[in-house]
DNA sequence: TTTGAAAATAGTAATTATTACTGTTTTATT
DNA sequence: AATAAAACAGTAATAATTACTATTTTCAAA
């Protein structure tokens, strides 16, 4: 299985690398489409799952049931704004406390863990100011 | 919105009481048919929203795109089995100390976070990955 | 106890994100 | 240039979930 270069998939990743609020494939789709008229949507998914698999990109899971990616691969937390359902970077540093006490209370191979925290995004809290919304069926 | 009481959904909160390996719609609505022949997967979907809305109980997003229930509200983690999609609970006591640091690295409001682990659970170790995955829905 | 409106239901259709299939085109190696 | 593997566009299929509709059930008030 060797890899062959393609315009598409370079394209993919360009924009991918241009923009830090993990979009989804749909997004990536719609604005490829700029530089590509006709590429599909298949082939942007099938770009997106190749790229995560050999760990050049990452595949963040939300909990909106829609994936969303990032070209940033090194370890670090996001936040997923339950308004807008936005998702961006947090600057807090990655500690695997958590992970080594679960394995303590935990039989069986504890690989990791996955967080993300949720709330209002700065941008909709000045939008709307007071209403609270809580989508997604984040649960406490 | 008056709730008003109904068989069906009584016997989903009954059988969700009775499990703790948190299933899914799919398999509530396989289990709810024994008592329930007639019962729609649609009325399933529709139960488990108003409760989890309700807060009677709670929805489970752990990565795998399926939905999973825990009629267990109060806070606790949860392990993911990778292999087999297993969902399970951890007695690691849940702490704020992550979603308080968080803030302190954020503008925008944190309500809170989402933690879950994943690896393979003692079930998979134990049969060491050469049987197909275990069917849900069906207890251990 | 009857009544009637709101809520819930069964059954089915529609939606959404994603994956699979197929015949053609592109890539890169001989 | 020849060629095989890989990627592609376009389309069909899948899977989880939600929406729709006509009928039935619930429950408070008459």
């Amino acid at each position: 299985m060797n890899l062959k270069r393609s315009k598409q998939r370079d394209s993919i990743k360009e924009f991918l690398a241009s923009r830090k609020d993990h979009p989804t494939a749909d997004v990536v789709y719609m604005n490829v489409r700029q530089s590509f008229p006709n590429i599909s949507l298949g082939t942007v998914y099938r770009n997106l799952t190749l790229l995560a698999d050999i760990g050049e990109i990452t595949r963040l899971r939300v909990g909106d049931g829609i994936d969303h990616f990032d070209y940033d691969t090194s370890p670090h937390y996001h936040f997923v704004c339950s308004e807008c359902g936005g998702v961006s970077d947090l600057s807090l540093p990655v500690t695997e406390q958590m992970t080594e006490a679960a394995r303590k209370d935990f039989e069986g191979e504890i690989e990791g863990q996955v967080t993300y925290f949720y709330g209002r995004c700065n941008n909709c809290i000045q939008k709307s100011g007071r209403h609270v919304a809580r989508q997604h069926g984040l649960p406490d």
